[in-house]
DNA sequence: TTTGAAATTGACGGCTTGTCATTTTTGACA
DNA sequence: TGTCAAAAATGACAAGCCGTCAATTTCAAA
C-alpha cells in the first residue's frame, strides 16, 4: 500500500539489487545479445555470489524477459502521451508512429532486449507469472492503439470494411513498424539497394496503408513533416533515459523459493 | 565447369560433408536456437573428429549464415516463379506475397536462420564472402519485386508520388511481411488480443497499402480468396522441402587454409 | 613406390551456466 | 536484551560448451 515505505532496510537492499541486476544486464545485452549476458560477470560487478543473483532470476532468459517488461512498459508510457495530444484521429494513429521511433532511438537496449525474447528460446525456460506480466503490457499497447481506430471510427474519419477488424489494422502497423526497425539495424543490404532514410520510407508506408483504408484525412506531404518534428520533441522530452526511472514493481517476482532442505545443523557434535 | 564430374571422390566427400553439416545444422537451429547449435553434436552424428568441422566452418555463426544463405537462395527461387504468372500487375506482386506465405510454411528452419542472423552477433564473426553472398541474393530478391512495381508503373497501374521511390515500397512490403511473419510466430498476446486468421490480416495490410498507392486493379474480396488458393498450390507444387535438392555451390567457401606450420616430421630418428 | 601437401584427429585451455550443502544474517518474540 | 527458526548469501562444483593446434594419417601426383 506504502510502496516501499514499509519494507525492512534488507527487503529494500534486494528490490534495490534487482534494479541493479537489471541495469548491468541491459548494456550487456544491447551489446552482444544473450551471449553476452554473464551471470559471472553481473555477480563481480556487484560484489555478490552468483547464487545470489540466481535468488532474483532463475535464468538469463528471465532476465531479458524483465528487460522487456521494461520495454514494453516505457513504449506504453510513450503511447499514452501520443494519444493524449489533440489533433484528428489520424494525426493521433501517427503520433504514435513517432512515439515508436522515439523509443527506438531513446531505448535502443530495451528494444533490443524485445527483438531477443522474440528469437531465442525464452518461452520455454522463463516463469509464467512474468510472461503473464508481458502479455499484458502488450495487451494494453494494443488496446491504446485500438482506441484510436475506433475513435475514427466513432467520429466518421474511417468506415471499416466487412471483414476486416480494429485489431487487423493495429496488427498491420505493428508489423509495418517492428518489421521496418528491425530490418533498418539488422539487413546488411538496405542501403546498397536505395534506402537511405529508412525512417521517412516507413512513415510513408504507414501513411499509404492508412490512405488505404481510407482513413481521413488523407496524407499530405506539406505540413506533415513539420509537424512530425514538433510531436518527436514532445515525446523526447517527456521520455527519460532507461535506468533514470525507479520502475516500482507492485508484486515484485522472487524466484520460487524452493523449499529448502534442512542444513544439518552446524556445530552440531561438539566433542570433537 | 563439369560440375563435381572432375572431382576426386576424397574432393567428393568433402563437398558432401558439407551439405551433411548443414542438413543436421537445421533442425537444431529451428528447435532451439544458435544456443542449440552444438558443434560437438555434428561432429558425434558424422562420426569425425571436431576439428573437420571447423575444416569447413570457422564458427557456429558461419554455419547459421549458410543457411541463411540457403534461405534466400529457395526464396527468391519462390519469387521468380511467383512474378512468372500470368496476370496483372497487381496480382503478381501478391503472388509474391503468397510465396512468403509458402516459403514460411515449407522452410520453417531455413525462414529461423534468416531470423537469426538478423538478432545474434553473428556479422561480427562471420566471413566477408559469404556475408557478400548473403546480400548479392537478398538484392536479388529485392530487385525481382521491384521489377514487378517498374512494370506497374510502366503499364500505368501505378503513378508514383514525388518522393516515394520504388525500393521505398519495396521496403514497405517487406517490412509488413516480415514483421507480421514474426510477431506470428513469436508474439505471446496475438491470440488473446483478436488476430485469429494472420496470415488473412497480412494480406489484407499489404492490399491496404497497396490500395493506398493506388496500385490498380483496387483489392476486391471477391475472387481474390480463390486465386490466392490457386497461386499458392502452384508455388507448393515447385517447393521442395529442405535438404531435398542438392545445393549445387560454383565456389565452395572453405576455412581459409591457414599456412600449416611444418609439423616436427613424425618418426624421423629411426634408432629407438 | 615415393613424397610433400592436404586432411584428420582428439586432447586441451578457457569459458560458460546452474546447483546445492554449508554458513551467515535477520527480525520476531520472549 | 537474548534466542532461534527462517531467509538469504556463499562459492566450490559438475557438466557443458567452443575453438585450437601439434601430431598423425591419408591422399594423389610424379
Amino acid at each position: 500500500m506504502f510502496g516501499m515505505a514499509r519494507l525492512t532496510p534488507k527487503q529494500r537492499m534486494i528490490r534495490l539489487r534487482e534494479s541493479q541486476i537489471l541495469d548491468l544486464a541491459r548494456p550487456m545485452i544491447a551489446q552482444g545479445g544473450l551471449a553476452a549476458l554473464s551471470m559471472d560477470a553481473i555477480a563481480q560487478e556487484l560484489q555478490t555470489a552468483k547464487g545470489t543473483i540466481y535468488n532474483h532470476f532463475p535464468n538469463k532468459e528471465e532476465i531479458v524477459l524483465a528487460l522487456a517488461v521494461q520495454a514494453v512498459d516505457r513504449r506504453l508510457e510513450l503511447f499514452n502521451h501520443a494519444v493524449m495530444m489533440r489533433g484528428t484521429s489520424r494525426q493521433r494513429i501517427a503520433a504514435i508512429g513517432i512515439a515508436c521511433e522515439v523509443y527506438v532511438d531513446v531505448l535502443p537496449d530495451l528494444f533490443r532486449a524485445e527483438q531477443i525474447i522474440r528469437h531465442e528460446t525464452v518461452w520455454g525456460k522463463t516463469t509464467e507469472k512474468r510472461k503473464e506480466i508481458l502479455r499484458n503490457c502488450e495487451g494494453r499497447c494494443m488496446h491504446t492503439v485500438a482506441g484510436v481506430a475506433r475513435d475514427a471510427v466513432a467520429a466518421g474519419d474511417m468506415v471499416l470494411e466487412a471483414a476486416h477488424q480494429i485489431e487487423d489494422i493495429v496488427f498491420g502497423l505493428w508489423s509495418l513498424v517492428y518489421g521496418g526497425m528491425v530490418l533498418e539495424t539488422t539487413s546488411p543490404s538496405l542501403v546498397d539497394v536505395g534506402i537511405v532514410d529508412s525512417r521517412a520510407a516507413i512513415r510513408r508506408n504507414c501513411n499509404s496503408m492508412l490512405d488505404g483504408l481510407k482513413w481521413q484525412p488523407l496524407y499530405e506531404p506539406e505540413p506533415y513533416s513539420i509537424w512530425v518534428q514538433q510531436v518527436r520533441t514532445h515525446l523526447l522530452a517527456n521520455c527519460p533515459p532507461a535506468g533514470a526511472v525507479a520502475v516500482e514493481e507492485p508484486d515484485p517476482i522472487r524466484a520460487e523459493t524452493k523449499p529448502r532442505k534442512l542444513a544439518k545443523p552446524a556445530k552440531l557434535g561438539g566433542r570433537e
